[in-house]
RNA sequence: GCCCAUGUGGCUCAGGGGUAGAGCACACCCUUGGUAAGGGUGAGGUCGUGAGUUCGAGUCUCACCAUGGGCUCCA
């Protein structure tokens, strides 16, 4: 077969003589490259695209392009031009550095001697809408590069001719210059829009302290985030979503429903109040039920260990900075940051068989981690906490059939949860790395082939893997689209290696395992973060920390409210009374507002009859309802984990599209 | 860890050198009212911690702690 051409986008080309595989083609082209551009799927048909426009068909890679991504960052990286050009209109001693299109939006960084205030923003945007009234072309120049050095240079643009001087450091001979009308012009490899007025909707946002080039030794520089977007309707959807993500924020729904509080003196230490622990111990009943389904052996194992177990394990080196030490009895302690090698150690506790593998060990040990103080973020990043955590233990014949399995139990969990919107990521080989490459290719290719054989689509992060292995990152995309990074599944050569462990094959000889670290929910407390912004506090019965609330409409009803309490209380059910001397209305709104699924109405109608009127929190009511039927369709909800009330038509399951669209 | 901001009753916030305010929540009383807030009374704070300036400091200064927005980090 003829030779396979990959052409980059910055015009070079790779020549394969074979059908590459994407891993291959990933590994080949480098981590920094493959990362901007590969968005991948094996599917064993579909042409060979290149990343710059379609290339050579025949292969087995598709690469998916998204044309409207493309343009859109066109756009909004022109609109970060449109904002320096806006800001130097402004204030001309504003020297400019970078400003790179990101997930949602763009952002500049500033060299300003002033700190900019909040007020600078809407002065920013209406000189923006200013310039882009006068609708200037867009030209592009090539400048040859010592040219463009002497030029910024004389005008103070320090930072600019600091990176054109890297530029041509790297063998660049000519540097393409972007001109919006006939005085402002900025360094850019482009593309740009043609005109300044194709940017139909631009928003100034936020403003935030930066350093240059991320160094914190480097000049402060102030940057200026701001997002734009292929037409106002699209702009005003986005901003729409930034409200509703500070509705959602899970610290403030965690005070508001009295799930969890923090305190100062124990910064990164969640309290998980009663109706917060509830939630908790509900999720790892789920889990632990998985388990069993899934045949994972649950382990229990310490939490303090001599520190050789970490220098055994490599944690001390690499990661030392983020443990807790003690010192006992003269001698030096850690705090577990992890189970795996405690879950090492258990291994060895016994000789296995390789009848014995794969041996999955779960653990919901609590772990410690000291995180800088500057990276703490409600439940999203604390210092205590647990993980669904996992070790597998498995021969490398088993390595496929295990990530199989691992996928297809997080595919059930997430289903079970809501959450059938994700993205799956394949980390590959970093340069620096331990392990031979055969082995690698070995892992490498499990993990894509385990996937492909599951139909699932997935994206390659290429040199992106741990130094120990490659690794799969599960991205739950909540309901108002935001990425999250929960689940993952990890391979190993390092820890089996480091603490020796074996198994005896059915040849009587010693064998190394390979070793897997998975989560599925990651820790517990980021989810329960996560998965209240997802819902807005909104919980599925299960999870729901009060199921039932009884409201009485007068004091006669009490005594038949507590007889029910007691009733569903028999069952299993969460349920509270309140017995407060307010008006129904009154009570009602607390309820709603505690977003409690079921509110029985109790009235002297019910009272009499024996049945009961329902009201759910999305506001509609059902009167006269048998109680025993109610009771046996609210236990059905619970244990069959449901999302929606039973009482609430299902709504139509529109949940595959995230798999279709893997975007980026 | 770095930059900026913030820290006043359980919560949300006002006040800004002369001895602490509101709403909600809470307690009690009146009201027993049918699907998102009935009325009254009351209790509750050494204004994050420590030092300084001042006749006098929630209020000004400094340090520290915590939180928030970012940066960086997340073997």
């Amino acid at each position: 077969m003829a030779s396979v051409r990959i052409f980059l986008p910055d015009n070079s080309v790779k020549t394969f003589d074979h059908q590459p595989t994407v891993l291959e083609v990933a590994n080949r082209i480098g981590p920094r490259l493959a990362k901007d551009t590969l968005g991948a799927q094996l599917n064993g048909e579909s042409d060979v695209v290149d990343l710059r426009t379609l290339l050579p068909d025949g292969s087995k890679i598709k690469i998916i392009t998204i044309k409207d991504a493309e343009s859109l960052q066109v756009i909004r990286h022109s609109a970060a031009h449109l904002m320096a050009q806006a800001v130097q209109e402004l204030w001309p001693e504003v020297k400019v550095t970078i400003g790179p299109v990101i997930d949602a939006g763009f952002y500049y960084d500033f060299d300003s001697a002033r700190p900019f205030t909040p007020d600078d923003l809407p002065k920013i945007e209406k000189k923006m809408q200013e310039i882009l009234a006068r609708n200037e072309d867009v030209v592009r120049e090539d400048w040859p590069i010592d040219k463009a050095i002497e030029t910024f240079e004389k005008m103070g643009e320090r930072f600019k001719a600091e990176l054109i001087r890297d530029l041509a450091a790297k063998g660049e001979t000519t540097v393409g210059i972007y001109k919006q009308g006939l005085v402002w012009f900025d360094l850019c490899r482009g593309p740009h829009v043609q005109r300044m007025g194709q940017i139909k909707a631009v928003k100034v946002l936020s403003l935030a302290g930066s350093y240059w080039r991320g160094d914190e030794k480097n000049a402060q520089l102030q940057r200026v985030y701001a997002t734009a977007f292929n037409d106002k309707k699209e702009l005003d959807e986005h901003l729409k979503n930034l409200e509703e993500a500070k509705k959602r924020d899970h610290r403030k729904l965690g005070k508001e429903l009295g799930l969890f509080y923090f305190h100062q003196l124990s910064p990164g230490g969640p309290f998980f109040a009663p109706k917060g622990a509830l939630i908790y111990n509900e999720l790892q009943s789920f889990i632990r039920e998985k388990y069993r389904e899934y045949q994972y052996q649950e382990v229990i194992t310490p939490q303090i260990f001599d520190v050789d177990l970490f220098h055994q394990s490599g944690h001390y080196d690499n990661y030392r900075e983020n443990m807790y030490f003690t010192k006992v009895d003269d001698r030096d302690f850690s705090f577990k940051p992890m189970n795996c090698p405690g879950h090492c150690l258990l291994y060895q506790a016994e000789r296995k068989s390789y009848r014995e593998l794969p041996w999955r060990v779960a653990d919901f040990g609590r772990l410690h981690r000291y995180e800088r103080s500057g990276v703490m973020h409600g439940l999203n990043r604390v210092r205590t906490f647990c993980q669904d955590d996992a070790h597998i233990f498995c021969r490398m014949d088993q390595l496929q059939a295990e990530i199989s399995q691992f996928v297809t139990m997080l595919n059930d969990v997430y289903h079970t949860l809501g959450m059938d919107n994700y993205l799956i990521y394949l980390s590959t080989r970093p340069e620096k790395r331990m392990g031979s490459d055969e082995v690698w290719d070995q892992a490498e290719a499990a993990l894509a082939d385990a996937l492909t054989a599951l139909n699932l689509p997935f994206k390659i992060n290429a040199g992106d893997g741990a130094f120990y292995g490659p690794k799969l990152d599960i991205m739950f995309v909540d309901a108002i689209k935001r990425p999250w990074q929960l689940g993952t599944l990890q391979c190993d050569f390092n820890l089996p290696r480091a603490f020796d462990l074996n198994y005896v094959g059915d040849d009587n000889k010693e064998h190394r395992p390979v070793m897997l670290h998975r989560a599925i929910l990651g820790s517990l407390e980021r989810f329960i973060g996560v998965y209240l912004e997802h819902t807005a506090g909104h919980l599925p019965l299960w999870l729901s920390p009060v199921q039932i609330e009884l409201l009485t409409v007068t004091d006669r009803q009490l005594d038949f409210a507590r007889e029910l309490a007691s009733k569903f209380n028999a069952h299993g059910l969460r349920v509270h009374i309140d017995e407060r001397g307010e008006k129904l209305g009154y009570k009602i709104r607390e309820a709603q507002l505690q977003k409690i699924p079921y509110m029985l109405i109790l009235g002297d109608k019910e009272l009499e009859s024996k049945r009961i009127s329902v009201r759910l929190s999305s506001g509609k009511v059902i009167e006269s309802l048998d109680i025993e039927t109610f009771t046996q369709d609210v236990l059905r909800e619970i244990n069959e984990r449901r999302l929606t009330s039973f009482l609430q038509p299902t709504p139509t399951n529109t949940n595959q599209e995230a798999h279709n669209s893997s975007t980026i």
